[in-house]
DNA sequence: CTGTTAGCGCTTTCAT
DNA sequence: ATGAAAGCGCTAACAG
């Protein structure tokens, strides 16, 4: 299966162009004779074609693939994102090449290099930095890129984000009001944008409500991990020698993490804790607790990515959009 | 960033051969003199450089990259597959090339096609089906093919799956150990060979332990989703008007759909039940439940097809493998 | 030590 | 109604 158009112009005795007409069912607008039609379409059918997109993309100078570069597909959000965009692009002609770059500014240089390099029309990244965002837009010139999920403020850019602040806003008061405020929150990553505004909102919700912080409110871990959210949960329960009556995680991985101290050190998730997260998950279900989750808006974001992408295609020129999208409060119990 | 070697060529005034000499390191070994080495070296310091792929993989016949076409992106098992390989892919040298069949054989069909037009050297595949399996086959010609997590039983294929019999022969006669007899299976798209194999154990471990299937033992759903699983446990609880003592899942999605169908209709999950399934996540640590989980050794999957793939791309006649990958039973409380 | 050249398969423009 | 040819940027082989 899969002649070169260039191999069925030989085999049959035709040009290049007479061929390219026929299959492309050009052939009656440029009147091309019913036997020539006949023999070409007949080899065809026989032994196939296949057009050789690397030859094509060379020629035109347009490879119509885009690269979609995320920390870890393991990560459901990103995995959903992946899958959506991946469709989404398909729809319009792009084949999306997804790459992970572990949150490591090194790796994340490497593969948008190799992506940039391999032609991809255009990138989506989900920068791991500041200074690697700055490195992206240098490296990729004239390509279209869109910055997904976190932006760390730099001018003149596209971005697609959700409204974190608003999200974490949400929930911690949604908590506040069933609990007292006893509450407590377990980070990681704090130094991204997207943490922070969670962290706002976590604060900015005490004041709306006019409660005050706990002491020692938050336990900062250093990355999105589980590994992370169970050493951060083993330090809180040191720290407090019991269980607060609420706590929040800044993502699911982290709340997977703590859970698992938990279960290790209870035998059982202890069913009165109130649990926050940003993120959700059907598995949330198999809590007995009182969840919390914000659900990103994954639909959303990813149209808006793919439009501005579309319209950067078109014209590199086109004023940078930045999108905020709204993330929805999902309550269990 | 990023002239072309031919681009530097020019601007250096020294002919392309004596560039990529010097960019390739190569210049002690063919003696350029130290004057031009210096002028290209500053020129590449100033402007970059960037080989352009394209007109490499044209040129070579080989684009350096592979495709891998899997059912989901957001079932947990494919996610860490395609992350560990995509590691692997690129520690040799490859861009591993990710898309999603949705399980559809057309969009199988119609994505890997689209693969091999782009140029990938080899694919790895989990097939829908048979024909989309013999399909693939025909279409990939003399590319490498690797077929994953599923064989329909084809012969002189290179293929890696895991031991879908043996893991659920451990569990269901773990489950059985623990409990009486009244076991049920919820399972899902029960014409994938790595299901039937599923089945198999779980009545082979009655057989081996002297036990009898209950009456009405399995509810087969349609495929392997959460909301097949939510409609399986719906019928399930509406046929015995209770719980069993014990339920097994094919797969996690189905354990999903079936909890969430609980949840609703408990408020929670009635933590009596013992609950056994293919495949594993942290979070069935939330669960309160005594929980069987048969984890699939992704890395050892991983490693094998690579392997594979990379003995078939430097030699397309290597004989066929077939490798058979042990899973290991997760005991939770 | 350095340069030249053919050709990978395609698209596009211009000729018949 | 059909064909010819240039050229995209690279590699590899050969030529000085």
């Amino acid at each position: 299966m899969g002649k070169t158009i260039t191999e069925v112009a030989k085999a049959t005795g035709f040009s290049i162009t007479t061929v390219k007409l026929v299959v492309n069912n050009k052939a009656k607008q440029y009147r091309i004779s019913e036997k020539t039609q006949i023999k070409i379409k007949d080899y065809v059918k026989e032994h196939g074609i296949m057009i050789n997109q690397v030859a094509r993309s060379l020629k035109l100078n347009k490879t119509n693939t885009l690269g979609l570069v995320i920390p870890r597909l393991t990560n459901r959000f990103f995995s959903s994102l992946a899958q959506l965009l991946e469709q989404l692009c398909c729809d319009n002609g792009y084949q999306l090449i997804t790459v992970c770059s572990g949150d490591s500014p090194e790796r994340e240089e490497e593969v948008s290099k190799n992506l940039i390099a391999r032609g991809v029309d255009g990138l989506f990244i989900v920068p791991s930095s500041k200074e690697q965002q700055l490195l992206s837009i240098k490296y990729a010139r004239n390509k279209p890129i869109v910055f997904l999920d976190r932006n760390f403020e730099i001018e003149g850019q596209s971005t697609v984000i959700s409204d974190n602040y608003a999200g974490f806003l949400q929930l911690s008061k949604a908590i506040l009001k069933k609990s007292t405020s006893d509450i407590y929150l377990i980070s990681g990553d704090n130094n991204l944008p997207s943490i922070k505004h969670r962290l706002q909102g976590f604060v900015d919700a005490h004041k709306d409500l006019k409660k005050t912080l706990v002491h020692n409110w938050i336990i900062s871990v250093p990355h999105n991990q589980a590994n992370d959210g169970f050493e951060g949960m083993k330090a809180l329960h040191k720290e407090l020698k019991q269980l607060p009556e609420a706590i929040v995680f800044s993502s699911l991985p982290i709340l997977e993490g703590a859970l698992h101290y938990l279960k290790l050190h209870y035998g059982v998730i202890p069913s009165q804790l109130i649990i926050g997260t940003f993120d959700d998950h059907n598995m949330l279900d198999f809590l007995p607790n009182s969840t919390y989750s914000v659900k990103q808006d994954t639909k959303t974001i990813v149209e808006n990515c793919c439009s501005i992408m579309l319209s950067l295609l078109k014209n590199i020129h086109t004023k940078p959009a930045n999108y905020v999208v709204k993330p929805k409060l999902i309550h269990r119990n």
